[in-house]
RNA sequence: GGGGCCGUAGCUCAAUUGGCUAGAGCAUCGGACUGUCGAUCCGAAGGUUGCGGGUUCGAAUCCCGUCGGCCUCGCCA
């Protein structure tokens, strides 16, 4: 009679104490094998953990001889009586180390062949192998207790928003191209040869037309495509908290987001996160951190010292200020241990990313116990601008201070990145701190001097201040939008705004777009008809569902949070997608390639 | 599209200035062993050094190209 394996009676793990003299059946993978000759141990798990059990030859020899045969991952099923461990033999690494199975029955549901790779939280194989056999990966404890996560924050982003009155609604993946910002996915139409559906890179529109709709307060965990390069915080595919509001302006939304934040933070971490979060403008989440997802829990501002620097010798500083730019500074606290090699290292880094070198100094104190620079661009400056820059950035004995010199928008990149970067190496970023805080101020618009004009900051249905309406006309630049992003720990969460809900002004701000009104017409026409049919005033937020997701388990890659993800050049590792396709598939799209190398089917 | 790192046994890594039969640990296979928990001990098998070309008496090593992985800049309204 084989094991009736659908009567589990409990989970490896959950063997405990309790148990010992009950009979248990239980299922799972053979971990380990440890074999005496004639004692054999066997660690069998599930996606709970391990439990031990034990094959007596004297006992059970049947059930010992088929321990014999057994093979990691071989899946097993196995009934037994619990039984305490002998004193000084507990595993205290496992959850169920007090007790063993001592196994009276035992059935191979179905062997293994030799896995690629041990199936264990430290196993050292290579990402590439593990993604080919992503399904023995995701046997690995640490990817399970991830996706479990992963399901635990869904279900208490859906409590919250349904407690709140919100009602989840889906929308098409098969809908219209948009072709503004990301590339699309497309989707050739078989019935209309030649014409493409996209795939959505979110769900902005629809969720307008369903607050015109009138459902006043919608959510969404919604799958979005964007057809981009890939990072390791970025996938073709990946999932949104969307959520949109009506009759609400962007305080509403905030306190919506804050508290789901906050009860997503108590399920996952049991951590309060203090509310309301802070709001930061745009204008000085650049100036103090030279990026609009500033990282507040750690220092290192970064400080301008274009006035000091004016009256130095150094010509790059000179060059810089001359042509329009500016210099800021950013200290290192103690960063004057920092070896040559490391900031040598950090200079060849940053010209990788656009930058001409890295100026320093290390601070120290002269005879008279005045701060004097040392090393590097120190000699520059004349004793006052030493003490002028010391005195803006607050450098004492034993820092280091790093300078960037040229276009704002360099600087900023370029200290920005070195404030990561530096942080990181140097440890001085305080561990299981949550720093939330919201970017408000947002210009509208950026100039794009390559088009010829204005580009959205955030997307084109984003409404301006009101008070910046009239600005419109006379000074785009200077336009204010109520568009706001969630920052958590320097990384972006998502971003959203009070929208437009009058067709007039959503036409003016396409036309400062460029966008004709017959492109208006083509791309956005079902909305602008929509916005003539009383259309609430609404506004809401998208957030990264597996950005959320790496942080709040401290991930490093946004791949570990996702089933079955794709590489950086966009490929599935294991399904080999993208693959190519039979002729006739194509022809029944009216389709026809031009890559220059013929894509066989295989 | 640009920059950086990487590719050697099933896995993780070695291999001196280019030089002898490309090694080790783990895994696998065989044997021994009755309290292990990364079991231990003995033995065996295992290689187109990602792929293609070039330089050389001789290439894992040097050069060119190509494929793939990771990180990153651009890009991602």
């Amino acid at each position: 009679m084989p094991l009736p394996y659908h009567e589990r009676t409990c989970y490896c793990a959950e063997v405990g104490e309790d148990h010992v003299g009950q009979t248990v059946l239980i299922t799972g993978w053979v971990q380990n094998r440890r074999d005496h000759g004639g004692m054999v141990f066997i660690d069998v798990r599930d996606r709970t953990g391990l439990v031990q059990l034990k094959f007596n030859p004297d006992r059970d020899p049947r059930s010992h001889e088929i321990a014999g045969r057994l093979r990691a991952e071989y899946c097993v099923a196995v009934r037994g009586e619990v039984a305490a461990r002998p004193e000084g033999l507990v595993n205290p690494n496992l959850a169920s180390g007090a007790v063993e199975i001592e196994v009276h029955e035992i059935d191979i549901l179905s062997e293994s062949a030799t896995p690629p790779f041990d199936i264990a939280d430290d196993t050292e194989a290579n990402e590439e192998l593990r993604l080919k056999y992503r399904y023995l990966d995701l046997r690995r404890p640490v990817l399970q207790r991830s996706l479990i996560t992963r399901h635990r924050i869904v279900r208490a982003i859906r409590e919250h928003f349904d407690r709140e009155g919100f009602i989840e609604i889906e929308t098409p993946i098969l809908t219209k191209s948009t072709p503004e910002g990301a590339r699309d996915y497309l989707v050739p139409s078989r019935v209309h040869p030649g014409r493409f559906y996209a795939l959505p890179q979110s769900p902005q529109i629809f969720k307008q037309l369903l607050m015109i709709s009138g459902f006043d307060k919608y959510v969404q965990i919604a799958r979005c495509f964007r057809d981009e390069d890939l990072r390791a915080d970025r996938q073709p595919e990946f999932t949104q908290l969307d959520m949109e509001m009506s009759f609400v302006q962007a305080e509403n939304v905030f306190d919506v987001i804050e508290r789901c934040m906050a009860h997503v933070m108590k399920q996952i971490h049991g951590v309060d996160i203090p509310r309301p979060f802070p709001r930061v403008a745009f204008d000085r989440a650049m100036n103090e951190y030279g990026t609009d997802a500033p990282d507040t829990r750690y220092d290192m501002k970064l400080i301008d010292v274009s006035a000091a620097a004016k009256k130095s010798e150094f010509r790059v500083f000179a060059d810089a200020l001359a042509a329009g730019g500016v210099v800021r500074a950013m200290r290192v606290p103690g960063g004057a241990t920092m070896t040559r090699k490391e900031t040598d290292r950090l200079a060849d880094d940053l010209r990788g990313i656009g930058a001409g070198g890295l100026p320093l100094v290390k601070v120290a104190q002269d005879d008279d116990s005045r701060i004097a620079f040392q090393t590097g661009v120190a000699k520059f400056f004349t004793p006052e601008t030493t003490a002028e820059i010391a005195g803006a950035t607050g450098a004492g004995e034993g820092d280091l201070l790093f300078f960037a010199a040229g276009a704002p928008a360099d600087v900023c990149k370029h200290l920005s990145w070195l404030r990561t970067v530096v942080a990181r190496k140097r440890d001085l970023i305080p561990k299981n701190e949550w720093h939330f805080l919201w970017i408000v101020d947002v210009p509208m618009f950026e100039w794009n001097a390559d088009e010829k004009r204005w580009d959205s900051m955030h997307h084109p249905f984003t409404a301006p201040r009101d008070e910046d309406v009239p600005l419109l006309d006379s000074d785009p630049g200077r336009v204010l939008s109520q568009g706001y992003d969630l920052v958590l720990n320097g990384t972006e969460l998502g971003s959203g705004s009070v929208r437009i809900h009058r067709a007039d002004v959503q036409r003016k701000i396409f036309g400062l777009l460029n966008i004709t009104p017959e492109q208006q017409q083509l791309r956005f026409g079902f909305l602008l008809d929509a916005l003539r049919y009383g259309p609430p005033p609404h506004g809401g937020i998208a957030l990264g569902l597996d950005r959320i997701m790496m942080l709040l388990t401290g991930l490093d890659s946004l791949r570990d949070t996702l089933s079955f993800p794709k590489t950086a050049k966009a490929q599935d590792l294991m399904t080999e997608a993208p693959s190519p396709v039979d002729e006739k598939q194509l022809r029944e799209l009216a389709l026809k390639s031009t890559a220059a190398t013929e894509a066989t089917p295989t």
